[in-house]
RNA sequence: GCGGGUGUAGCUCAGUGGUAGAGCGUCAGCCUUCCAAGCUGAAUGUCGCGGGUUCAAGUCCCGUCGCCCGCUCCA
């Protein structure tokens, strides 16, 4: 089968081949597993790793590869660690919980779901409708007309009511878009946050939330930051953790979980500023995702429009991913959102604690030739990862299916990102060859172990080795055979394409160095 | 939340109400000088879970859970 672009990769094959090689397992798997929750075999956790440590090093400790920002400086970012519960204020501010907390009634026949608030009810204007049924509708909708029509033909004079003053279970309340009675469902909270209580005497006084970002904690701790450890704007805080999200609907494999891991920077900058750092990391990011393999058509940056952004941003993008689950659409893999200073306003607001920051680089100038300063409230761009749907896009994207290969399948891990690094082999296990063999790989367990896996394998035939190591996304295989013995030479072979040269065997080390990075 | 599909070995899947199977993979031994080669052997299953019908259930019925697809939802 020709490799081609239309071709969708299955996405059955795909989770097979997490399962089979140990990249990702069904959470509690053997209880009948728990919806929306999964976890990472050995691989999967290797390549997880490399992923946030890719993010990191290229994000906070040499943030975009050590260029310049649009001030003609260094970038500079910092890293923080901060808590999975925060203080419940915490998502007040943030709009978390006065958002997500509407409790939603669904209609069986229609397939509706309104929120519970918003629906009325038409009944007589006795109040008393008797054995008849009453009419729901939701205000400015077509719903409201159409039922007022029906409530009048049934009752004559007719007087609006909230649902939630009848008495439940409304089998006598036609849904707003129903024909028949009954077919409301009780009201249900739909709450996006995971709750808990803090405290070994269960008391509901005190429950606090599961973060559903890392970002607050950074806003949170900004003043912090700023305090102790001199740090001047422009500057970035980097976060990296799990979140958790009671979404609706799971669903796509790991895409949409409930507890999944995130990694967000806040780069604070003058608001005059902001705009092209805004464009700096966007553009930034939408690189980073190609350099570390996602270097295909599959990858898109897409601008939202006007209408998409929430009232306090002047831009946000998404780096989106074609998987193909989502084909010939695309899913979001990150977000990177101008948030202006709505965060730092909102804690301000809410903690009565001063977030603003006293810039002594601004302002006029004075007769000594400093400079007056100027306070302000930092804009904030937000560059969010998830680092779950990143080690799926990796693995979306380097699973390739060659039937023209007598290993048909393949993932081509970018080397940074690949769980193994290399596999050192004895053509065949005697002569000699095993011992040459475990020298050189404990030469790379001592130089590249740090960043992944080092195999040996000595069982069955070449061929079936090197097949394990395409499937496992391997990118280089050393060999060691009888001229090894002779010449000090051995196989280095490509995993993209099969080929294989002879390098001296004190070159090994290096061949990979240079191919890691 | 609704509808459809599905669940049997690590993976892919067969399995007429009557003793749980195959291929691949895995492991061991032999063989093997570069691409899932060959030979011999082995291990691996509460047939998703719980009830029910039946002399007898992987198979039929009910419930439940997970996964996939489509709607719905998606800060």
């Amino acid at each position: 089968m020709e490799r081609s672009m239309s071709q969708p990769k299955s996405m059955d094959a795909i989770m097979a081949l997490c399962k089979r090689r140990g990249f990702i397992y069904q959470a509690s798997e053997i209880y009948g597993g728990i919806n929306g929750f999964w976890d990472y075999g050995p691989l999967g956790a290797q390549l997880k790793k490399n992923l946030r440590e890719a993010w990191w090093q290229d994000m906070i400790m040499n943030p975009a590869w050590g260029r310049k920002g649009p001030n003609g400086e260094r970038v500079r970012c910092v890293p923080l660690e901060t808590c999975i519960i925060q203080h419940p204020k915490v998502w007040e501010a943030s709009g978390h919980v006065g958002g997500f907390n509407d409790p939603m009634v669904d209609c069986k026949e229609s397939k509706g779901r309104y929120r519970y608030d918003h629906v009325m009810v038409f009944v007589p204007e006795s109040g008393d409708p008797g054995d008849k049924p009453v009419f729901a509708y939701v205000g400015d909708q077509p719903s409201e007309a159409k039922q007022r029509k029906k409530a009048e033909k049934t009752f004559g004079a007719v007087r609006s009511v909230a649902l939630s003053s009848l008495p439940q279970p409304w089998t006598r309340v036609i849904g707003p878009d129903a024909e028949k009675p009954g077919t409301l469902t009780e009201p249900r909270m739909f709450n996006l946050m995971f709750d808990t209580i803090p405290g070994a005497i269960r008391d509901e006084a005190n429950k606090a939330y599961l973060r559903p970002e890392t970002a607050q904690g950074i806003f949170v701790q900004f003043k912090n930051v700023v305090d102790t450890t001199r740090v001047k704007i422009p500057f970035g805080i980097g976060n990296t953790g799990r979140s958790f999200r009671n979404e609706v609907t799971p669903r796509n494999f790991t895409f949409r979980s409930r507890e999944f891991e995130q990694a967000e920077l806040e780069f604070f900058c003058h608001p005059s500023e902001s705009q092209d750092w805004y464009r700096f990391w966007r553009d930034f990011r939408m690189e980073w995702w190609r350099s570390i393999g996602l270097a295909g058509e599959n990858l898109i940056l897409r601008e939202h429009d006007k209408d998409e952004l929430s009232h306090y941003s002047q831009g946000t993008s998404d780096v989106e991913y074609r998987f193909p689950f989502t084909a010939p659409g695309f899913g979001e893999l990150e977000g990177i959102a101008h948030r202006g200073c709505y965060d730092l306003t909102q804690h301000q607001e809410h903690s009565k604690v001063k977030l603003d920051y006293f810039d002594t680089t601004r302002g006029e100038t004075l007769p000594n030739g400093g400079k007056k300063g100027e306070r302000y409230i930092p804009h904030c761009i937000e560059p969010a990862a998830g680092l779950d749907r990143g080690a799926l896009a990796l693995i979306c994207e380097a699973y390739t299916r060659d039937e023209s290969r007598p290993s048909p399948e393949i993932l081509r891990f970018h080397p940074r990102v690949a769980p193994i690094k290399a596999a050192v082999f004895p053509l065949v296990d005697k002569d000699g060859m095993p011992e040459v063999a475990e020298r050189l790989a404990d030469e790379l367990f001592r130089r590249f172990g740090r960043d992944g896996f080092i195999e040996t394998d000595a069982k069955q035939s070449i061929g079936k080795r090197y097949a394990r190591m395409d499937e496992a996304g391997c990118p280089f295989c050393f060999t060691i055979d009888g001229d090894t013995l002779k010449d000090q030479t051995v196989t280095a072979r490509d995993r993209d394409t099969g080929q294989q040269q002879r390098i001296a065997l004190d070159k090994v080390a290096g061949f990979l160095a240079e191919r890691l990075a």
